[in-house]
DNA sequence: TTTTTTATTGAGCCTTACTCAACAAATGAG
DNA sequence: CTCATTTGTTGAGTAAGGCTCAATAAAAAA
């Protein structure tokens, strides 16, 4: 009501300094879409989510805010948007590497190292999506949620197909392992990134393998069972030596 | 420069309106400033660290904005000190719990399970300081992440020594093991908040431990051994027997 | 009581997400 | 080729929230 006669200061596009550098050009509509979601990827990996400004966005894809805000309602609606991007061509580059690995045991090793190779070479992305996939108690993450979980799916299945084969123990919850798994990588990854030591993917990798595989405990049982078997076979001769001369 | 001549049209203090509602009050340093923290403490866990505003912390402790940034330099270093307060409480607390407890299992088992109480009675502030202490590149964020590391230091500590008094396994690494631990836990419960089901906290810990101290796979050598040691004690018992029969 | 100290105040600055009416580049009609 | 329509683009403006600072008044000291 107030802002009807704005405007009128405008430059003067007949000025010879202002058209060279500022050119109104019409894009079609995709091409202009990819390129804000381009720049929005780079600007929320470089400075995340909270840092990074709409119009940084908006300059590095040469439009003007008010632009941005007409490809994308909102700030949130863009960073949900290249992260539907990043996640469906994951999932789809994690599904088809997985398809050519048989054996359980070799399947879970291969989700964890993609997992980490992912977060290590994607890493300013990752932590926004992890900052801000976590709820707020707002409905309209619904859509983040939904693609980690789909996501973290891949592990998941592996999990439980190993169950149904029998190759892993029938006690285990197949989601528990899906958390240790996934939480475990992510700590692992902050922890590398302060003590600034040298990641080792691979070793990495097979630490926390061996570990969700075959857990912590020494296995007493088993050092014992190895004499027991020989003590077993030596007590049945003993047993059937014993049981002939009594019977006979 | 051009700011010297406000608050002129300040409310008259001797307007009777004015002086029944607001009474400056001059309070000792360390109340005023337990009082704000207090206050900090609970919309930063009800809103979360974005949306939490000074001015609402403020008006809890029934003090004005600038009150509040006369006790800390900004609105971060307000949650540092709330998040170091909830911390050195913990540490304690766990400290002294875990003193009770013998026995590496044990001594993991209640740190798990610790952990994961903390974790659900404490969620809104939990999840501020896993969001925040998230590396934003900013050296500030040191002390958080000191703080984070003691605490999880309580658990790396007990594999250290389960480690060097032969309970676990020679080849694991402690650092990996705790990585597995307290991420696991996280995602865990991020995991029940969403899939609004109930968080049976003693079971979801045992889930947890019981992984993380036996693994995944099944122990192809375990299932014999069972009946073996049953055989074993009646070999035994028979091998008694016949002696005794045979002798007698 | 007067002076000094300092806790407290609140107006105002700045940044940033977001809005909106005006504008102009395509496109289509005559 | 000219004019009208459509719609992508613009930039000034609003609101909210972090943070500053000179003025003020309560407490302490003189």
């Amino acid at each position: 009501m107030a802002n009807t006669d704005k405007g009128k200061a405008r430059n003067d596009p007949r000025t010879p300094k202002a058209r060279a550098v500022k050119r109104r050009t019409r894009r079609p509509r995709a091409e202009r879409e990819a390129e804000i979601l381009a720049s929005a990827r780079a600007v929320f990996s470089e400075r995340g989510y909270g840092d990074a400004a709409v119009a940084e966005i908006a300059k590095r894809s040469d439009v003007v805010e008010g632009t941005v805000y007409s490809y994308f309602e909102t700030k949130r609606a863009l960073l949900i948007e290249v992260m539907r991007l990043f996640f469906s061509e994951l999932i789809a580059d994690t599904e088809s590497g997985l398809a050519a690995v048989r054996g359980t045991e070799n399947r879970l090793r291969f989700v964890i190292r993609r997992h980490l190779e992912t977060f290590t070479s994607d890493l300013g992305l990752c932590r926004v999506i992890i900052r801000e996939a976590r709820p707020d108690i707002a409905l309209y993450d619904e859509a983040i949620l939904d693609l980690n979980r789909r996501y973290t799916g891949i592990g998941l299945r592996v999990l439980e197909e190993g169950l149904e084969a029998g190759d892993l123990r029938s006690d285990i919850v197949p989601s528990v392992i899906r958390d240790l798994i996934y939480g475990g990588i992510e700590h692992a990854v902050w922890r590398f990134l302060f003590s600034n030591g040298e990641l080792e993917i691979a070793l990495l990798a097979d630490q926390l393998a061996d570990t969700v595989l075959g857990g912590v405990l020494v296995q007493k049982a088993r050092e014992p069972i190895a004499n027991s078997e020989e003590t077993i076979r030596r007590l049945e001769r003993a047993v059937e030596r014993l049981e002939a001369q009594v019977t006979g």
